[in-house]
DNA sequence: GCGCTTATCGCAC
DNA sequence: GTGCGATAAGCGC
């Protein structure tokens, strides 16, 4: 566990509820271009409560390959709370990307 | 639009 | 030291 993970934990806690960021915006927002390294901190997370790994999706505004891997219902749920916000995800694509996409400015 | 290749970080072997 | 993995961008077709 390094800085990487670590600030990769504390971008995504900074998230808003309702808004999500893709690997590509944390990648960039730590200076890297090390996205895989991005989905190996989420895939460690140590705060799995904390670690909203369902908010974090591809640059493409598809969600990554945790999604019915993990516990399908489980992400489903979530995602289904992330629609409700305001997202608009369909089959684990996201509609409205850049209205919901949410950068580390 | 799809597939292959390169880049890059952390972790396991 | 090498290879793999929740990826991304570039190049060719």
């Amino acid at each position: 566990m390094s800085q990487f993970n670590q600030k990769v934990y504390e971008l995504l806690i900074k998230v808003p509820a309702g808004r999500i960021t893709t690997y590509k915006v944390i990648a960039e927002t730590l200076g890297t271009k090390a996205y895989r390294a991005v989905g190996n901190a989420l895939k460690n997370n140590p705060d799995a409560p904390r670690i909203p790994c369902h908010r974090v999706i591809k640059s493409s505004g598809n969600i990554g390959g945790f999604n019915g891997e993990t516990n399908g219902k489980e992400i489903q749920q979530k995602i289904y709370l992330l629609k409700k916000e305001g997202i608009k995800i369909e089959e684990g694509q996201i509609q409205n990307l850049p209205d919901v996409l949410f950068y580390f400015s």
